[in-house]
DNA sequence: CAGTAATTGTTACCCTAGCGGACAATATCT
DNA sequence: AGATATTGTCCGCTAGGGTAACAATTACTG
């Protein structure tokens, strides 16, 4: 039996999903300017560091955004000194892109953050329930078109309004 | 054990959580576009349907919402004919916020998008799995300290940057 | 009960961020 | 060689959120 289209919003999977997605990624933001950065930028050194050397643009399209999205968010970093641009050996007009030393170092950082976060997020549930979650979400996730480990709000078309 | 501190991002709950709900938020966006009207708007409709007559404050302070804002959704929505500023019987400052019959017919239609947009998202998982992760989402949420079914996009305080 | 403070709804202003178009430099195709 | 596409960048515009201030009304206070 499907459920009642009268329910409250608090027993609508979809709306808990973004009340808590913009909840964590929220506190995410807030702690995470303790290091000066933002989330998008997290998201590229994640990614960097799966491979540095690459273009601007093959970044771009990794990411699933436009390049020029991509200059602000290598601009931020280098200002900051954490990705160098190099010039490009097969392609003069390209930019080889490269993690600093300080990026290496901030990174683990970061990553302790998001840890954090999520051990917050997840106080209350046992091991097997964090399991659960995390498969049950592995799988929404696979099926949502979005690629693994890519964040649609880098992409926002549409200014995405409150859900209140 | 806990996890460890290098895996990638669609291995973390947190990540996913905000990935899905942005997703989710996107796409309900889109296709509540049919309407002539935004989540937000959404929100405040299923809040006015719970109980009318309240002022705008007293709106704005269960949506936790500066009042300002609450102008601004109220303005969206008289336009639409969806809600109606009467004079206030206890409080001459004051307004009382009716819906109108336009809004009690768009309602149960703006309800059914949420559902499709929900079953879209759930297709894959079975009954069981599904009211699993409802619980365990609803737990969640209960533990975020977000009051319940109070979406913290429409008190967005410092710009929320994508999670990339 | 006079006067002051607080509340309600609203408007005007600033200011940052995202979007589109256009641009120089370089590469690739014909 | 010439035309076309690609890469990275910049400029201008618009939209949205936050701050300050405002008139109307209510509540407090001595």
């Amino acid at each position: 039996m499907p459920a009642p289209s009268n329910r409250p919003l608090n027993e609508r999977t979809n709306f808990l999903l973004s009340q808590l997605g913009f909840h964590t990624a929220m506190r995410f933001t807030e702690r995470l300017a303790a290091l000066d950065i933002q989330p998008s930028h997290f998201g590229l050194l994640m990614h960097l560091a799966q491979g540095e050397g690459r273009s601007q643009q093959q970044l771009a399209e990794v990411l699933g955004i436009h390049r020029k999205v991509m200059v602000g968010l290598l601009d931020d970093l280098e200002q900051r000194g954490l990705a160098e641009r190099r010039r490009h050996p097969a392609d003069r007009r390209a930019h080889a892109i490269y993690l600093t030393d300080a990026a290496r170092t901030l990174l683990p950082q970061a990553r302790a953050i998001a840890d954090a976060e999520e051990e917050d997020l997840l106080t209350g549930l046992d091991g097997d329930e964090r399991r659960q979650l995390l498969t049950l979400l592995q799988r929404l996730a696979d099926h949502s078109g979005n690629p693994r480990g890519v964040h649609p709000g880098l992409r926002r078309n549409p200014g995405l309004p409150g859900m209140g």
